[in-house]
DNA sequence: GCCAACGTTGGC
DNA sequence: GCCAACGTTGGC
């Protein structure tokens, strides 16, 4: 069982969200973070929920992925602003994953990961990186959960 | 609101 | 294939 991390930014979807129903993480239009949802996100991965771009940024809480990678069905939508008349179901371009909630954790802001040494090597910390779908190594999981 | 860093687009 | 311009991300 694989751990990740998600990002996104509460005003538009949180974790007390995700609390209230599965929902599909889709809109990832980059290719990077869509590569790992098409070809590595797993059944039964976990995914740590950041929120970005709001008052407390910093990791709130776990998901589970309940469906592996499927086209972005959203790209097809042409009212969707997620819409991308480059993708179609026979060549989809942009993937999707279905994930349920497993637990709030108490707010590990984005400051003290940053403290963190354990952590550097996480596409979330280092400059510039804008990875919205990055993995979580087996060591970052624990210094993680150490911190809470 | 500012702005640095990044990814994408499009002219050549 | 290069690279400048542009739009987006995302912390502060």
């Amino acid at each position: 069982m694989a751990y990740w991390l998600f990002k996104t930014e509460p005003d538009t979807f949180s974790i007390d969200d995700l609390a209230r129903a599965n929902t599909l993480w889709e809109g990832v239009r980059n290719y990077q973070a869509r590569n790992f949802l098409r070809d590595e996100v797993q059944v039964g991965d976990r995914v740590f929920i950041y929120h970005s771009s709001c008052k407390q940024v910093g990791i709130a809480g776990i998901g589970k992925v309940e469906r592996a990678g499927f086209p972005d069905p959203f790209a097809f939508d042409p009212t969707s602003p997620y819409f991308d008349d480059k993708s179609n179901p026979e060549q989809p371009r942009w993937y999707a994953v279905e994930l349920s909630y497993e637990r709030h954790l108490p707010l590990l802001p984005l400051a003290a990961l940053k403290a963190n040494p354990a952590l550097s090597g996480l596409p979330l910390v280092q400059k510039g990186s804008r990875l919205s779908v990055m993995p979580v190594s087996e060591a970052e999981r624990q210094a993680i959960l150490a911190m809470v």
